[in-house]
DNA sequence: ACTTGCAATGCAAACGTTGTCATTCATGGT
DNA sequence: ACCATGAATGACAACGTTTGCATTGCAAGT
């Protein structure tokens, strides 16, 4: 029969710096210390050598929680991203987690990224409470909520970030409790609409996302804005509204296509939809700028890889992460003081290319 | 002067289940109980009303660094992306990241994500030791590692998995340390060769991606492979090797434009090189696939909304995710016994679509 | 009246890490 | 020889919750 004093046993010393302390005879203070680049410079070279290899042998992590209980909070923050597995294909989660990365680094902070997998029953208080444990700080980049979701949000104690991308149109942002941050879309959309006016075009379309996406919502407001106040408004058949896709720019398209009198340009809600919007319209004989000319919204990287280059609005989408880890990070680490609700809107740039042109105007 | 006695400082009793203890004159298990709602019915009801009551007055919310520490963390998995800005841009990434998160879920752990921000002086081993302790086990999905790196890499003992993408060409993958994960990248580039020779292409131009790529070599090899069984092994002006983009697809047509016998079909290592040279020969006035086939490779997004819609090679990168998420549990876990380098090869399926034609088959 | 059982609560020991302070020992300057 | 300096380390007390166990009443069963 095997002893049956502990060291004996099989169990491979699970977990703590006490026990590789333990095992090196030294003290916790030390392999702590060792374990951190910050402080590893205290420990002698050899000493700190022989810890960090025994801890990487005995697949030894330090515990998250104890050392955030120690140090108040633990540099992490975590972006909520939707379910939906096609959310990377759409580029703003791809430039806006790049950025996100980006800025954490600088700062030292660690990055989760998560989806909500919305437990039935539970409220959605309930499940951002359960979300985060670990973490100090959430993004919360997800499914658009419902309005509900909103106002329990109200009070929510730690440090939370919502993109507004994710509010609903009709909501004010003021009434949030958290800080949000988003891109101006009406600018945006304003100088999109304002380039077409200013190339003498006077029968303009729009092709719209979804009216249930705030994004979409903004920048369809944007757009009108100016053509109404150039005395240009669009006609009723001019406006689509359809998804964020390049078939919602091709269904939109030949639905105009349709049309005994149709729009000299369009304003595109979005880069895909002007793809589809110029590739049906080139289907039926038409090229872009030749016979039309489109604005999109986005500056993926497709605007300019395709051709004709895409003349578009810039999401400053980098910036816009840069800005929310700043937030949430922020909020995270000033103690007591409550986060102010606020609103940051990051400018959105007209990037002029060849898709766009003087109405008239021969090649 | 206000007195200094602490109690009647104006500090609003900062955080901490013990002051509203002490505030109720109860004990702080009690207001522990009373808090949750698994342990909630211990506690008389009139007396739970009143902690939760001052619970929301004080704002109060528990220390989750304690919490954790208390309850335990689930663990976590790191994945490490290159620092490239236009990473996400390649769907390759955001694809594979959300198959991660979705594998990892389901399996009850976290996913942090990092660059790796190589520290000037320290081994690339060195580096991996610092970013092993903060998590149970990493997937490199990085920039392409260098010989060196890899062969630091023997020996280290926790759960690390590679994609094989991030390995150099020359590196036999039996002799790593680590398990590779991997798409077919052979057979894959072989069905799309093979299908160009069904269709009777003869003259079959490869559009490549860049040498240093272990992706790009191998599908080349793949390519070649087939062609030359058939008998029909291209001619060198016909084989191009660029960067994996659009442009790399431009250069490459252009190239194959100048020349007095052209291909009839390509094969492209990238859905975007196709895309680049297909959009290359529009602008000379050729169209596919009326006047030449072109396969890609990745299937991403794109490859349904343009038109043509691409032929191309589907990479199963959730499955990918999925198997190398599986793996790096399966080593975090199992206690001491080593992991077993291997090598898991994903099938990469053939999608065909409209951008192959028959040869010399009118519309 | 004496168990017995139950409900409500308090006590105190973890949980694993880190920062402060004190201790030891070697070094070099006077 | 003595003190000052500094590097390397150890001892120890937090950090705020949770939970097993002990305690106290109180009601019901014998």
């Amino acid at each position: 029969m095997p002893a049956r004093t502990p060291s004996s046993s099989g169990k491979p010393t699970r977990a703590g710096i006490v026990q590789i302390a333990a095992r090196l005879g030294v003290s916790p203070s030390t392999v702590s210390r060792a374990l951190r680049p910050e402080t590893a410079h205290l420990v002698e070279a050899e000493r700190r050598k022989a810890i960090l290899d025994l801890a990487e042998q005995q697949r030894f992590s330090p515990n998250p929680g104890a050392r955030m209980l120690r140090k108040g909070v633990n540099p992490t923050l975590t972006v909520v991203v939707p379910l939906d597995e096609n959310i990377f294909f759409s580029e703003f989660y791809g430039r806006f987690l790049s950025g996100t990365l980006h800025a954490a680094a600088a700062r030292d902070w660690d990055v989760h990224i998560c989806t909500l997998h919305a437990r039935a029953g539970a409220d959605f208080r309930e499940t951002m409470q359960h979300l985060g444990l670990d973490t100090s700080g959430i993004i919360y980049l997800a499914e658009p909520l419902p309005k509900a979701a909103v106002e329990q949000l109200r009070g929510y104690r730690r440090s939370l970030i919502l993109a507004r991308s994710c509010l609903p149109p009709g909501i004010v942002v003021r009434d949030i409790g958290s800080p949000v941050v988003g891109v101006d879309n009406i600018g945006g959309a304003r100088s999109a609409a304002s380039l077409l006016l200013q190339l003498g075009h006077r029968r303009i379309g729009l092709l719209l996302g979804p009216p249930t996406s705030r994004d979409a919502f903004e920048r369809k407001a944007g757009y009108l804005e100016v053509l109404e106040r150039g005395g240009v408004a669009p006609k009723s058949q001019w406006v689509f509204e359809g998804p964020f896709s390049t078939e919602g720019g091709r269904a939109g398209m030949n639905a105009m296509l349709k049309l005994e009198t149709r729009p000299t340009a369009y304003c595109c809600a979005n880069d895909e939809i002007a793809f589809g919007a110029i590739d049906a319209a080139r289907a039926a004989g038409l090229e872009c700028p030749r016979d039309f000319s489109v604005v999109g919204f986005d500056d993926g990287m497709w605007a300019t890889a395709s051709r004709p280059a895409l003349t578009t609005v810039r999401q400053p989408l980098s910036e816009l992460a840069e800005r929310a880890v700043g937030l949430v990070i922020e909020g995270a680490t000033a103690p007591g003081k409550a986060i102010l609700p606020m609103q940051s809107d990051m400018p959105a740039a007209l990037v002029i290319r060849d898709s766009t042109r003087a109405i008239g105007t021969a090649p």
